[in-house]
DNA sequence: TATGAATGAGTCTTCATTCAT
DNA sequence: GATGAATGAAGACTCATTCAT
């Protein structure tokens, strides 16, 4: 099984999904430059004003570029969606085993990952909120390929419970679950930014999270209810 | 301070926020039937297409009535949107409290209630992530009559909390993250459902959920190395 | 000849004109009060928005009846037009030889009925630039109707000036023309409304117009540079 | 004071006003040439149809261009409502000091004057008529842009008169008053084109009421009866 | 007679996309 | 490769008019 500690970084992007955006450029360098610089804005804009309330118009101009040139890169308006979404959960999941591979012992690896993706949340709220939002707009086939992309950021977090629990520092526990409700946390930080922002730093967030995870919540008492 | 206990059912809607939205016809019986009717569509359509990919005239066809009509009962096609979301929220709102009364102790009350949520939000997956989709579209005063309307829900969670704690059946704990923290694995449920749908009902889902919150994670090697 | 002299006022409305607006109702007198109510709400609104700033409802709301029943006493909206411009039209022609017959000899009759003019077009400003601003919006039938109105009018200050030129008051002159002049600077009070009102009262203005017709403009040289 | 002598043509528009309206596109000939074939075709057709009869796609056809390209020169159909007028405006200005500049002197200049500024009006009666229909239908400001021409081409006229009264051709009169009569007549040619088109030449037109404003209209004995 | 809810044709306006330069 | 003017399809919204009650 493969663990946190064998998750190395992967090439920054997965090919099938990057070639599903057509180019009418051939000289990959300047695609892949001008993409960036497009994309770049794209996630600005879309997080902002939403999908639908962003012009290509809107892209270009704040790129310094004509409208036509988009359309040199990307096939439509959708592909730009696509790639800032795709761009956005690319930047989550690069940045998370860098954090964690600091630290020494699976408890502080497992805790810095968790601290490296609030944190990158934090910096890219609306880019995060833009993920929630537009995926649907796009066709199953690219939507399964974001959903692979949460997958594979999702399994970074799981194998560092399961090397917790490997080294009998967690009981045994639904490690799925647990994961999600880890991301889950970590997004409500971009979801309710207007309730948490401003009462606390997204470092007092997850340690205040993570405590409520780790600790017990029932008393003795309680737990014999359960029972 | 108000508990679960006294949390007794409310007048459906807040009147200031209903009121927002104007209508040309006087007859309120029928302004509430022929908005039900359209935000009944509206729910439907803007949840499995978005707020931008529905058109006026596809709701208005939907529910058997002409284009103008819709504009006799909404301002504008936002108004419908603000009255949909709301209409969800609400929804939410109301069930909780019914579900949570049946049960006799605190701790059961507090599952019930937990329970209650998952499944309303399960009989409304798109409902719910059209909340999270569209609320963003509308200009912040209406924001903020969301908003004010989610944190009621996020309060009768928390009176459940508290309840418990005050039983002496949950340790003193963050009763507001924790909150959320169920709220939004209850609305991982919907936001996440392409992953969960089909693994397990929702009322597993509920269950495992909370078990990870009741109980202790770590192993007494674990506590150790936490201190 | 007719002069102003034999000028007796008529009957408010030429018949053939009001029958081309036709009526769901029967009673004369029911239909003759309605049409007067809709009318005075419709020259106000008209006179202040324009015919197309105006809707039928807001017609209907403002006279205090229903939007329906507007179309039991008219044809349509332009109807209502019609006969709204009809109504100020036919107001001014039966207002000018009730306020001429005081005066004993011509030159004070012309000079009153010119007065009596001004004060009518000061009384409905709105009204006034109504004709002007709609009567092209009515298919040819109708404008020639309010053409025959107006050159009716026309013909009552013709008649007191043909009355002067008579006693021997004017030197024979271009009746029709000084009559138009007349008018048209009486028209000039209300179209220019914005120009005059405010730097004097609408006697003064119809003074100091009569002045500049009635006294000699050219010096002696320039007569003689006009010959 | 400024006198008629001294008019010479000024820049073809003030900038404030021309300025307001918005283009999306940079390239000042090409928004120019596209302005004016846009706004010659709305002259002719608000003139023929008012304001409200015209649609903007009908505009666009007789241009010979699509709907869409009049939104990259105007902000909207207002503003083209609003154009139009002015250049109507300001093409009178413009020609007026251009006829009456060839003659010699005051007097001449004077009549040169009325009857450049009746025969603009005379080629372009519907656009006169437009001017006094639809100002009503622009906002304040606007309306004010538009006065302010108004007032501008009154002081061309206002300016021969003194010229006259300065060279003694005239006697001392109320210049204001005899400007705006000279206006409305000639403003008359195009408002009640139907009655006098057909009668009579724009020329005789202009003569006819020049000499009534010239000559006594009184006898001697009616100036008795005046005093 | 009177009401006013319902209709739906018609308009303005936006904006993704193309293509001649 | 780059530009940006031009296109035109599509959508929100209005309002004169009708008709069941």
């Amino acid at each position: 099984m493969a663990t946190a500690r064998n998750t190395r970084p992967r090439p920054p992007l997965a090919p099938r999904a990057r070639e599903a955006v057509t180019s009418k450029v051939d000289d990959a360098a300047l695609v892949s430059r001008r993409r960036s610089q497009i994309v770049a804005v794209a996630i600005e804009l879309f997080g902002k004003r939403g999908y639908h309330g962003t012009t290509v118009r809107a892209i270009a101009e704040r790129a310094g570029m004509s409208t036509g040139l988009v359309y040199q890169y990307f096939g439509d308006k959708e592909d730009v969606l696509f790639l800032a979404i795709v761009t956005v959960l690319d930047s989550y999941r690069e940045r998370i085993p860098v954090a964690a591979g600091e630290a020494s012992d699976p408890l502080a690896r497992f805790r810095a990952a968790v601290h490296a993706y609030c944190r990158v949340i934090d910096a890219n709220i609306d880019a995060t909120v833009l993920a929630y939002r537009e995926t649907k707009s796009l066709p199953k086939a690219r939507r399964d390929a974001i959903k692979a992309r949460e997958i594979e950021t999702n399994a970074l977090i799981e194998a560092h419970i399961r090397d917790c629990v490997a080294a009998g520092i967690f009981v045994p526990t639904d490690v799925e679950l647990l994961a999600y409700q880890i991301i889950m946390f970590a997004h409500a930080w971009a979801l309710k930014a207007w309730h948490f922002r401003g009462t606390m730093t997204v470092t007092q967030f997850a340690d205040r999270n993570l405590a409520l995870l780790l600790h017990p919540l029932l008393t003795p008492r309680g737990r014999r209810r359960e029972a």
